[in-house]
DNA sequence: TCAGAACTGTCAATTAGTTTACAGTTTAAG
DNA sequence: CTTAAACTGTAAACTAATTGACAGTTCTGA
């Protein structure tokens, strides 16, 4: 693979930035470029498939499982920058979740064998799978302490701000939420139900906070919806 | 610190036991055996101080945090064997959770600095670290899981099974959860109320599943619970 | 040993969330 | 351009969870 195919939509990756030139180079030529269509499955929760590292180039990714009885959690969209596949990589185990394309998207394929390749080389390369690991954690505790510490309202702001973190763009009525959010997939975020989420969005709405569209949502006021979280 | 002093201990914890006997003994030299009663705190949430990495070597550890109202979660509580503190000490950042001790116990401390000597030495540590951290990753992943999709019984049954894997003690009756458990703590844990719990308890203990005592749960039909999570 | 602290059990009133249902809207696909 | 599919908005009936209150129990420490 090309450097110069990559490069551009890896601007945003700071991890990927941090790796000294010469493991960069090497992490790229071996690594591909593949594409994946709206709705794709990239691999199922519980595969025995673990043997590659993605980062997402372009479009978006949903990340998700679901419990025995058909009930589905969606746990992040990841956006161009981010990387997943890494637990079961690395510790060989099953997938720990299900990611599906949520639109046309690149994704960035290293194989796992390419980056023991590297480790052997060069240890200090552990340092940044660490990296990425801890903050992975310190995610996963965010959205636990959210989820057992705070009602309903607060959550919800918490998450938009995470997603017009991630695919936030501004328009002149606030910040759009640039992927497909229909309110059922919002619940599925927040562990409720569509129709209390249409409730609260509306309510949101009235305080002026802001703006729901067919399948999207625009922050109006960034400033109200992120002192609501924080002094809670 | 004198090898024979914890290594009674630490049998339990099979991470320790897979190090190269190297490593083992250059850990332990420096390593130092720490007590702390019943209540003291070892650490709080947001703390700076991250230059230690610990071992549960007995006793029981709560792992909380707090909202801004005052409310609190319980994540787990850590039996002898597990370790904490990885995550600030590798990250550099703040303590993610307040740590304290459940009762009078011994931990083994491990400095920041003796860890980064040992990985300059022997670069393949960094292996066991991944490993501490894509366990506890796998751990949150199914605590959150847990929340978002199971109603309120099945996440009490599930919890009931994690912390009997960490403190049962077979009994005539079954077996107990041999640490000072109040109501409120285990709906701190589920992020319910006390009053929640204590009806969700009183509904097991008439099927049947648990005895009740002060501050004490007996898991009396450990398959049934079993059935009740793996069937959800 | 006894007073206070910590904890349990329970209830009634209230609030929050779920479910079912359905009509209306927006979009995607042929 | 049209029709089916996906999605929104809303309401009523229902269920689950919270809150505040209080009497009773078990434990702890002076």
């Amino acid at each position: 693979m090309k450097q110069h195919d990559i490069l551009p939509t890896l601007q945003t990756n700071s991890w990927f930035n941090e790796l000294p030139a010469a493991i960069r180079l090497r992490l790229m030529e071996n690594a591909t470029r593949v594409p994946f269509t709206h709705k794709e499955i990239i691999h199922w929760q519980n595969d025995d498939d673990n043997c590659a590292l993605y980062c997402v180039l372009s479009g978006a990714i949903k990340v998700s499982s679901c419990s025995w009885a058909g009930k589905e959690a969606v746990l992040a969209y990841l956006s161009p920058g981010n990387w997943f596949g890494e637990i079961a990589m690395l510790d060989g185990l099953h997938r720990t979740h299900t990611i599906q394309a949520h639109q046309d998207s690149f994704l960035l394929k290293v194989l796992k064998s390419d980056i023991m390749e590297i480790i052997a080389e060069y240890p200090k390369f552990y340092e940044h799978l660490i990296k990425l690991l801890c903050e992975k954690i310190r995610l996963l505790m965010m959205v636990i302490e959210e989820t057992t510490l705070q009602p309903l309202p607060i959550r919800l702001a918490g998450r938009l701000l995470m997603l017009a973190d991630s695919f936030g763009v501004d328009t002149p009525q606030g910040v759009e939420i640039s992927i497909h959010l229909p309110q059922e997939e919002l619940g599925q975020m927040l562990g409720t139900s569509r129709q209390s989420t249409n409730k609260l969005l509306k309510r949101f709405q009235q305080q002026g906070l802001i703006e729901t569209k067919y399948r999207h949502v625009i922050l109006k006021d960034l400033t109200r919806i992120k002192a609501m979280v924080q002094d809670s």
